[in-house]
DNA sequence: CCAATTATTGGACTTTGTCTAATGATTTCA
DNA sequence: TGAAATCATTAGACAAAGTCCAATAATTGG
């Protein structure tokens, strides 16, 4: 919800605190991401990158994105069969998600509460819950 | 987890009472998920329905399980971000989805209580929730 | 039986994403 | 400093999931 403004001095200061070399094409990713606060795809990512001179390739695109979700600087929200996205709130939370418009809204998991859990298979850990509500515009057709 | 059997007849009720025709590439796509209550993507099907003998095309197979959800025969699970799973079970539930396997349980929605859900956007409505437990065998690496 | 409708098909095509081998940039450290 | 090793980026080939199309086949209704 805050605005919080970053600059690319903030990318590389957040891309060294995950242990990420912070070369010029991780800081217009880092800064894609974090500057807009959005849920992107790797090809608006790319997008986003090459907007002003086209400076960085499709391979570094996938490259980088799958290095921060594995260095835990942001996360992949799956709800598009079609394409993933990337999410630079790594604080747990859910998500609305407009299946007219392809929109993600972040929900806060503060508030939050899951009961009647069945207890995990034995052998297994949990890695996480995701929590999903697909939402409508009211009114338009399925 | 009742394993009740089903027949081809079956098959082709169940397929009139949801307003499909029932072909026999239906039918057979249909006894697949059914007979098999598991969760399935397009191409396992694919497999599946010509393994005695070829009978059935990519197209017929991805044009039928379209149908299917749309006739609210079956649902997709989502969860995968390389394909989607097709699931026979319409009753509510969520899922264990093991990350490692890409194997997926249900998980009755009967004992299981959300609270603390936002109100939604003004202007929209629930489709549904979907719930996800991403599990991994204790000991296997990230 | 014919005409209209509905269903199936092979294969071209699109999109998302990965892989590879070559190149470019940075470190290391003698 | 300067060469070698390491790390990062790249173009473009490739792969897999899924859609689309125009032709054919099957079914239906009169
Ligand atoms: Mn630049
Ligand atoms: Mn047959
Ligand atoms: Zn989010
Ligand atoms: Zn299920």
């Amino acid at each position: 919800m805050n605005a919080k403004m970053y600059t690319r001095d903030d990318m590389i200061e957040l891309l060294r605190k995950h242990g990420i070399n912070p070369t010029h094409q991780r800081i217009e990713i880092a800064y894609a991401l974090f500057s807009k606060q959005e849920h992107l795809s790797a090809d608006q990512i790319l997008a986003i990158v090459n907007t002003k001179h086209s400076e960085t390739s499709k391979a570094t695109v996938y490259n980088t994105l799958n290095l921060f979700v594995e260095k835990k600087l942001i996360r992949e929200v799956i709800v598009d069969p079609s394409k993933v996205f990337y999410d630079p709130n790594t604080y747990e939370h859910h998500h609305f998600y407009d299946v007219v418009s392809g929109h993600l809204t972040d929900i806060d998991a503060a508030d939050f509460k899951i009961s009647g859990l069945p207890q995990l298979p034995a052998g297994v850990i949990t890695e996480g819950i995701d929590i999903i509500v697909r939402i409508r515009p009211q009114g338009v057709a399925a």
